[in-house]
DNA sequence: CTGTGTGAAGGCTTTCACAGCC
DNA sequence: GGCTGTGAAAGCCTTCACACAG
């Protein structure tokens, strides 16, 4: 029963933690199961003392003259980021982007189901999309509180991404990936992650001229 | 005939200009056309002090005690994006998430054209989407020649992602949004945004626990 | 000897406090 | 009075240097 300090790990660390999740599947272990920091770092485009102290945050994963067990680091790091079991997601907005996101596999691949998806379009809620099937956006508490989803993704216009936005929050969303070009403005116990396309590319724009 | 100090504008602070410049059109200026940094600040979802500080890297941009000129500002920030003038962009990968990527509208918005797309499969290149003809990869070299593209969006699996990388490196390309999730080897002159749909959706799991 | 773990140093970003102009 | 511009302070993150374990 012992205390565990809440002490808090910085955001780009467990940003980081994400990827070098994904690179542990990108390389080859040595003899014994093991990885050097300095190769993994190197695939996941880090340096090695930051590798080894974004680990360091969770234990003694790593062996010294060894390097770290790939197996053991891959679950430690699933369970650190809580996708060591599978996470129910739900998608509002089956548009153009939408339904080529109910259709990617990368989210199966890292342990996310899109459990159902939204619209407000009849037209899109014919097809099933993927095995998915498509709801009004009048069911959207209903299908939280069956599916207990508590994670979101929002790829709706701009104009109602808001309005959805607390209809999720009301039903008890805690995390919301979100695609429309606004901030959202959510309570503090919400957390969002944007992707913002067009400023992405915006952004590159800067350093080609 | 003045010197340019070339003093490197903060990576941050270039990402949240285009921040900035979309939140432009989302509100409106006050009756002399302007706007306070504590207003547009609010919208971008970051500190007033910051936003000022930013715009402070190009020159007196503000009145003090009237705010920014909305219109200006808006120029200048295209300006110094390099998006004042349309920028030819290409996409490699017209898969499910490319094809979504071809027809979404929110690039063209903020002043991008994609000018051609790549698939190897000839299956994808029979329709033409949304008309953006679909290249076979052989073409690459000569299209980013013939267009002048200098910024690709890349949505290709991750197996052949290095591969295409170098083609376009080699074909003069110097910024590449991508889509693929792994870290891409390009030399120093080439710049790589990252967009990993898995680690952000990881990301946010971690805070839902 | 190899490669991890970590306090300390360094560098970068944000925030503060207030001076300066309209 | 209102709001911007900015040096100084604070905070955060990364990198270094090296102790330490296998």
């Amino acid at each position: 029963m012992g205390y565990v300090m809440k002490v808090s790990i910085p955001r780009k660390t467990i940003y980081r933690l994400s990827v070098y999740h994904h690179c542990l599947g990108q390389l080859t272990p040595d003899a014994g199961g093991r990885i050097s920091s300095d190769a993994l770092a190197r695939v996941a485009g880090v340096k090695p003392t930051q590798l080894r102290k974004d680990l360091a945050h969770f234990g003694h994963l790593g062996k010294r003259g060894l390097g770290y067990e790939v197996e053991t680091l891959r679950e430690k790091l699933a369970e650190v980021l809580g996708t060591s079991k599978l996470q129910p997601v739900i998608l509002i907005g089956a548009g153009n982007l939408g339904s080529a996101l109910l259709r990617y596999q990368g989210f199966a691949r890292e342990g996310f189901e899109i459990v159902a998806a939204f619209d407000s379009d009849p037209e899109k809620r014919r097809k099933c999309n993927n095995g998915v099937v498509v709801y009004d956006l009048d069911e959207l508490p209903r299908i939280i509180r069956e599916t207990g989803a508590r994670m979101a993704i929002l790829s709706v216009p701009s104009e109602v991404a808001q309005q959805v936005t607390n209809t999720l929050v009301q039903s008890g969303i805690k995390a919301i990936l979100n695609f429309a070009p606004i901030i959202l403005q959510v309570p503090p116990n919400v957390m969002v992650n944007n992707v913002n396309l067009a400023v992405e590319l915006e952004n590159l724009s800067y350093f080609v001229q």
